[in-house]
DNA sequence: CTAGAGTTTGAACGACTGGTTAAACCGGCC
DNA sequence: GGCCGGTTTAACCAGTCGTTCAAACTCTAG
C-alpha cells in the first residue's frame, strides 16, 4: 500500500507535481480531461481511467476516492495559480500592463479548458462541502489580490489631489472588478460570440482607464524629481 | 398516450401554468426542489419521483426524458422571467427604484432557490447543447435589457450637456454592470459572508449613483419646464 | 352499461456506477 | 535463490441509473 502522502514524501520541494509518480499524474491529467470536455455532472471514474490508459482500479488505490481525485485536482490548480500570482505579484510593470497580463493568462487558460474546469469544479463546491471548502480561499485570496490592487492606483490618484467620494471605497471597486471578471469567465463558457465581442471592448475600456493612470503616476512621479530638483 | 404538448392544449393562454395538470405540475416542482438543494449532478429521477409523490415511471410518461423534463424546468424559469421583465419594464419608476427593485427580486430569488437552479441549469448547459440553446437566448435578452438601461440613463447625461469619452460606450458600462452582476450570483451561491457584505456595498453604491442620475433628471426636466415658461 | 382514451402502477431491463478483493507482477535487498 | 513492499490486474460486488412495458385503474362520451 501506497503511504498516504501527508506532505508528499519529497518533503518541502515546492513544485509538488514531480514526485507525483507517472500513474498518479497521468490519472490526474485524465481527470482534468474530463472535467474540461464532459464536465462535472457526467464525469465517470471509468472513464477517466480509460482515458489514462490504466485500470479503474488504480484510481481507487492512488486516490481513495472519486471526491479525492476531484480535490486532488482542484488542489493541483489551486497550487498552478498561486505560482502564477505569486510571480505576477513580484513581477514588475504598471496597472496596464499587469491588466494585459492578466488578459493574456484568461485567454490561455479559456483555451486550455482550465477556466471551465474551475467553472466545474465551482458547480461541484455547490453540492460538495468539502471542496467548498478549498474552493472557496482561493476564490477570496484573489478577490483580496483584486483589492490591494485597486487601493494602489486609488492611493496615486488621491497623491494627484483626485479622491473619489463616498461609498465609492476601494472595496466598492474591488468588488465590481472582480465580480465582473467572474461574470465574463461564467458568460465566455457559454460562448456566445456578442458576449465575447463586447467583453473586449470592456477590457479595453479599462485597460485605457489604467494607462492613464499610469501616466498620471508618471507625471507625479517627473513632478516630484522637478521639485526636489528645484529644492 | 398523452398528446405531447406543441403550444399546449389551451391555445394562446398567456399563462401555461394552469393546463399544465396536477401531476405533471407536482413533477416539475420536485425537480425544481432537487435542483436547487442537491444540484444537477446528483439529479435522479426516483428521487424527484419520490419528493414528487408519484410513481417515477410517470415521469416518463408526462415528460419524454431526464433531459427533457430539465428543459421544461428551464422553460418554465424562462417564461417566468419574461413575465416579470416585462412587468418591470412597463411599470413606471426612475433608475434608483428600478435597481431597488432588481436587487428586491434578486434577494428573494436568492432565499427561493431560483438562482441556484438557474446556475444549475447554466452548469448543465456547458455539456448539453439543447439545453445551451435555450439557457443562452434568455441570458442575452436580459443583458440587452441592461444596456437599454444604460442608453437611457446616458442620454440624461448628454442633455445635462456631461458626455463619456470613448471608450466608454453604454456597450462597455452595460457590459460591466450585467457581468458583474452574474459574478454576484455565482459568488453568492457560494456563500463566503465577507462576499455578501462587499456586494451590499457595491449595490448600494451603484443605488447612490443612479439616484444622483435621477435627481439630474429631474432638474432637467424643472429647468426646461421654467425655460417654457419663460418663454 | 360499455368502449375507449388517458393515467397510474409495479416490475423488470440492461447498462453503468463507485468501490473492493485476491491474486499476479515487479523491483531491489538480504 | 527467496522474500517483500509497492504496484497493477481482472473479476466481482451491491447498488443506482434512465427507460420500457404490460396490466390495472379512472373517467368520460356514447
Amino acid at each position: 500500500m501506497e503511504k498516504i502522502e501527508a506532505g508528499e514524501p519529497g518533503g518541502t520541494r515546492l513544485l509538488a507535481e514531480a514526485d507525483l509518480g507517472e500513474t498518479k499524474a497521468k490519472i490526474l491529467d485524465a481527470a482534468f480531461r474530463r472535467l474540461a470536455t464532459e464536465g462535472y455532472a457526467a464525469l465517470s471514474m471509468r472513464e477517466i481511467a480509460r482515458d489514462a490508459g490504466v485500470n479503474h482500479a488504480l484510481i481507487n488505490y492512488h486516490y481513495r476516492s472519486k471526491d479525492q481525485l476531484v480535490i486532488a485536482v482542484l488542489d493541483r490548480a489551486n497550487r498552478r495559480l498561486l505560482e502564477r500570482q505569486q510571480r505576477m505579484y513580484r513581477s514588475p510593470g504598471n496597472f496596464a500592463e499587469k491588466w494585459a497580463a492578466a488578459r493574456r493568462f484568461y485567454e490561455s487558460d479559456l483555451a486550455s479548458g482550465f477556466v471551465r474546469v474551475q467553472a466545474e469544479l465551482w458547480a461541484a463546491s455547490l453540492a460538495n462541502p468539502e471542496l467548498r471548502e478549498k474552493f472557496l480561499p482561493r476564490l477570496l485570496a484573489w478577490k483580496r489580490l483584486v483589492h490591494q490592487g485597486v487601493v494602489e492606483a486609488l492611493a496615486i490618484l488621491k497623491e494627484g489631489g483626485v479622491a473619489l467620494p463616498r461609498p465609492f471605497t476601494a472595496e466598492v471597486i474591488a468588488c465590481w472588478i472582480s465580480e465582473f471578471w467572474l461574470g465574463m469567465e461564467f458568460s465566455d463558457l457559454l460562448g456566445a460570440p456578442e458576449d465575447r465581442a463586447a467583453h473586449k471592448a470592456a477590457l479595453d475600456a479599462m485597460q485605457k482607464l489604467l494607462e492613464d493612470l499610469d501616466a498620471r503616476a508618471r507625471r507625479q512621479a517627473g513632478g516630484a524629481k522637478a521639485k526636489r530638483k528645484k529644492a
